[in-house]
DNA sequence: TTTGAAATTAGGAATTACTCCTATATATTA
DNA sequence: TAATATATAGGAGTAATTCCTAATTTCAAA
């Protein structure tokens, strides 16, 4: 998919981020991926062009996006961080046998209040149902 | 606040768990603590009454009680992972800030449908809303 | 265009959070 | 009590991430 290099190089404009050559790869490979990637996984790709690239920029730069709010951290049990450039509302599920994050949408979660005690108390940024189980794949495989 | 050392020792047996004093001091730990501590938060309680339990022992129990079902690991953004002793279906709010999780409790929350075409696919096994943004604490401190 | 300050990068070292290994110790059963 | 299967301590090893610093690159101003 190509993406919008324009839109993109104005909101590292908005944010003072300089663009690269680095960041625009980054980008491109995380939102033509739909498995939530991790960092490794992303190195791994941007190295077959740009060959010396450094996991350190893969990391830096996948956490700079997550802080300007261009891609996500999935929530999930630790381990390697998982990245998704998916920013409409959504939710997740998460097959606790081989990891795989599925996105699913729905109105009637999006649209779930908050509980009153909850907003008066806290400021909320982000609401999200996550739901874990085993896949289909993983029930064909075992019982 | 006490715990019940007999329906513990049942749940051990149930899963063929020896019953050690280190299994029991972990859970009475994490059981008495409200914040999702870290392996390592219990590690450093434990060793004043233990001074020789091993780090390696905690995150082994620690795991060991999540697999049969007697604490949960909290959904997070990697880093060291959180146990939750509270087995009550319940939800999360994060602070982005200080990374502090608080509990609570919504009969709404609980009561989601699946959505079907989810249903069909997938066997699910745990379904939770994840709250995130500013606790009033850390909005009281900054702007 | 050229130039220079400031930001960004590569590459390696350091750190953090586990996870594995194995000899010893302990819990449970007979 | 003795045998056996498990669990533990302590140290080594590993994976993921973060830090450090010299060199490079971006971009704005001249
Ligand atoms: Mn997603
Ligand atoms: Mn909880
Ligand atoms: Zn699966
Ligand atoms: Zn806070």
């Amino acid at each position: 998919m190509e993406i919008d290099l324009k839109y993109l190089e104005e909101v590292f404009h908005k944010h003072n981020l300089k663009i690269t050559p680095q960041r625009i790869a980054i980008y491109k490979e995380l939102v033509n991926s739909k498995e939530h990637p991790s960092a490794m996984i992303i190195y791994e790709r941007i190295k077959k062009i740009y060959p010396n690239v450094s996991l350190d920029t893969v990391n830096r730069t996948l956490l700079t996006f997550s802080e300007i709010g261009l891609v996500r951290i999935v929530e999930g049990r630790g381990d390697p961080k998982r990245f998704d450039p998916n920013l409409r509302q959504h939710h997740h599920f998460r097959c606790i046998k081989c990891g795989e994050i599925y996105d699913f949408y729905s109105e009637e979660y999006d649209s779930l209040d908050i509980p009153s005690e909850l907003k008066k108390k806290f400021i909320i940024t982000s609401k999200r149902v996550n739901l874990e189980g085993i896949c289909d794949r993983c029930r064909a495989k075992r019982g």
